[in-house]
DNA sequence: AGGAACGTTAGT
DNA sequence: ACTAACGTTCCT
């Protein structure tokens, strides 16, 4: 079983499937009991199939499960039992977009090694070693046939602050009948009788096949071989690092800055681990419609950054542990991808994008 | 390309 | 063991 698909990528070690974090709005939101999903499940009537969760509760911020541990060390994420931001990185688990490798960023043996943090997801980075090979999660992605998203690795996890509001609702509070038999393609005719059945077993050679999981004898080359990681760490890694600032704002970012990067990279850091493990706040009473700081994860700590450092030039910056943060074009992938998602609700992403309050978006 | 279905994993 | 739901594959 454990070969297939969740194996396939995960070259270097069985990929840990990522769960609601049960913090955010979206996971403490009820079913809305009207989105397909909700409508395909038993408890709402539905025959059950999909196995997909609420729209409407569609975890922001996805956590690696409890079981994960690092694939060096074997140990699970320690950052709560230090205080330092850096230190907490360091316990941190976190779990490369490209090679799925989690891992401490401290079993890794690349000090000087660029990583590039997602702050859009917990614990979500790309390694540096996958970084250092030039590898991008399209290059995965797309090679080895569709492994993930088109995206790399967000597909669910919209980035967006909260559920879909109100809005318009498209959607009828009462399906009132789901006749709607006509362009679902059911490989399977629901029997009035026997009502629905786990498994296709009676004459659906169409999906009845097994997946043809792939031969599991190679993939070595993601592992953690010691050399890799000592010999492999080029001082010099900037150069690399430049594709991660592209040509977007070109002269805007200095390598004068990478400094404070360092700095607001731990900030966000910590939040992610906060976020992550947060002890449950709470505070009782009011908590009911106060904006989750879930979502604006980067809006905020982006728009302070600017203020905050003084870009004075010459500053040595040394690349000890340079770790940028998504480049721009990423962003905004997250940015059509949260369209794409309220589209998919039947929002339109016009109402909705985030030039409200959107500062760092440009 | 998008949507649906499914196997499998994660949590209770 | 059961239920929920994630991630991948297949179909349309």
């Amino acid at each position: 079983m454990s070969g297939s698909k969740a194996l396939s990528g995960a070259a270097s070690g069985a990929r840990r499937r990522r769960t609601r974090c049960r913090r955010c709005q979206a996971c403490m939101r009820s079913e809305c009991g009207e989105c397909h999903f909700c409508k395909d499940m038993k408890k709402f009537g539905g025959p059950g199939r999909m196995k997909q969760s609420c729209l409407l509760r569609q975890c922001t911020a996805p956590v690696l499960p409890h079981t994960a541990v690092c694939s060096a060390c074997g140990e699970a994420g320690k950052e709560d039992t230090v205080d330092s931001e850096e230190e907490k990185f360091s316990l941190c688990l976190m779990e490369c977009t490209i090679c799925n490798e989690i891992i401490h960023p401290s079993c890794l043996k690349m000090g000087k090694a660029e990583g590039i943090i997602n702050d859009e997801i917990p614990n979500c980075w790309e390694c540096p070693k996958c970084h250092k090979e030039g590898k991008t999660s399209k290059d995965q992605a797309d090679g080895s046939g569709k492994r993930r998203m088109d995206n790399g690795e967000v597909g669910r996890w919209k980035l967006t602050d909260d559920p879909p509001p109100k809005k318009k609702t498209p959607l009828s509070p009462e399906e009132g009948g789901r006749a709607e038999g006509s362009h679902k393609r059911k490989r399977e005719k629901e029997q009035p009788d026997s009502g629905p059945k786990k498994k296709m077993k009676g004459g659906h050679e169409k999906r009845l096949k097994k997946k043809p999981k792939q031969e599991p004898g190679e993939s070595n080359g993601l592992l953690v071989s010691p050399a890799g990681s000592s010999g492999g760490v080029p001082g010099s890694s900037s150069g690399v690092s430049s594709s991660s600032q592209s040509g977007a704002a070109g002269a805007g970012t200095s390598s004068a800055d990478q400094r404070s990067h360092h700095r607001e990279k731990l900030e966000r850091f910590k939040r992610m681990c906060l976020l992550e493990r947060r002890p449950e706040s709470s505070s009782s009473s009011s908590s009911s419609s106060e904006s989750d700081s879930e979502s604006d994860t980067d809006n905020s700590l982006r728009g302070e950054q600017g203020g905050g450092s003084s870009p004075s030039s010459a500053s040595p910056v040394p690349p000890s542990s340079v770790f940028s943060s998504v480049s721009r074009a990423e962003r905004e992938r997250g940015r059509a991808e949260r369209d794409r998602r309220l589209a998919e609700l039947g929002f339109s992403a016009s109402e909705e994008s985030e030039g409200g309050g959107e500062g760092g978006g440009r």
